[in-house]
DNA sequence: CCAATTTCAGCTAAACTGACATCC
DNA sequence: CGGATGTCAGTTGAGCTGAAATTG
C-alpha cells in the first residue's frame, strides 16, 4: 500500500490502519492458538483483573454491546470457561466467575496475545514502544474512550 | 470504558480503540460538513497527490478492494467530483480525474479533517503528536501496513 | 490461450437497534 | 409504576469472495 502524502500525514488515519492490522492479527493468532475470539479473550482477561462481575458489567468495561454479550457467555459457558449465578442479592444481574478451566485458557491467551504484540512491535525500540504506550493511552483516555 | 489493566497494558488493543474512535469522528464531520465517505475522501486526495489514474490503482494505494471502488467511483461521478475515460493506450483501464469541484470539495474536507485530528490530538502537545505519529508510520510500513 | 481491469451479486463479521420478560 | 438486567430478532455498514465481460 503507497498511501498518498495527504493521507500518510494524517495520524488518524495511519492509526487507524495500523490498530485493525493490529487487531486482526492479534484475532487470528489468539483464534488459532486458543480457539478464543477476541471479545472471549478480553472478557476473560476482565474476570481475571477485576473478579466476578454482572454480564452489564464486564460488557461496559469493554465498550461491548450489552446484546453481543449474550452470544459471548454463550460461547463461554458452553466451554467451561466461565460460570455464572444468579446474584442473590439482585436476581437481575448474573454473577459472572471465572472457571480453572478458563483460567488456564487465558494463560494461554496472554502469551499468545503477548507475542503477537512483541512481533508487531518489532521495529520500536523498548523505549519507544513505552512511548507509544503511554501516548495512545493518554488519547485513549482524553477522547472519551 | 474502565478496562481492566490487562488490557490497558496491551498497546495493540488500546490502538485499536483510538484508531475506530478516530476513524468514526473524522467520518462524522466529514459527512456533516462535505457530505463525503472517508473513502470519497481518501480517493479525492489520492488523485489530487497523484494525478489522474486507473481505478484500480486507487484503489490499490488505499488498501480498498475493486470492487467497492465501484461503489466510489458511482458517487463521486454522480456528484462530478470525478471524472473518467477509458485509457486509450489500454482500454481496460480508466483514467480517472479530479474536477475542479471535486478539487474544491476536497480542500473543505481537507479542512474538516485536520480540524477534527487537532482536536482528537489535543491532549498531545506538539512535540508529542509528532513523536507520535512518527512511530505510529514506522509501525504501518514495517507490518505490511 | 492466459492475464489484467472493471463490474456485479452476494457473503461474512461486527456493531448496533428495538422489543420483550424479569426483577428491583 | 419507573428503571435496570439479560435476552432475542433483525438491521446496518464495511470488507471481502467469486464469477462475468472486456481488453490486452
Amino acid at each position: 500500500m503507497e498511501l498518498p502524502p495527504t493521507l500518510l500525514e494524517t495520524t488518524t488515519f495511519v492509526l487507524h490502519k495500523v490498530g485493525v492490522a493490529g487487531r486482526r492479527a492479534v484475532a487470528a493468532r489468539l483464534a488459532a492458538e486458543t480457539g478464543l475470539s477476541l471479545w472471549e479473550f478480553a472478557v476473560l482477561a476482565t474476570l481475571a483483573d477485576t473478579g466476578p462481575a454482572a454480564q452489564r458489567e464486564v460488557g461496559g468495561r469493554l465498550g461491548a454491546d450489552p446484546s453481543d454479550m449474550v452470544r459471548i457467555m454463550d460461547g463461554l459457558l458452553r466451554e467451561g470457561l466461565a460460570a455464572r449465578e444468579r446474584d442473590p442479592a439482585d436476581r437481575r444481574r448474573y454473577r459472572v466467575t471465572l472457571t480453572p478451566s478458563g483460567r488456564r485458557r487465558l494463560a494461554r491467551a496472554r502469551a499468545a496475545v503477548a507475542e503477537t504484540e512483541r512481533e508487531r512491535l518489532a521495529p520500536l525500540s523498548p523505549d519507544e514502544r513505552a512511548q507509544l504506550h503511554g501516548l495512545v493511552a493518554r488519547l485513549f483516555h482524553g477522547a472519551g474512550g
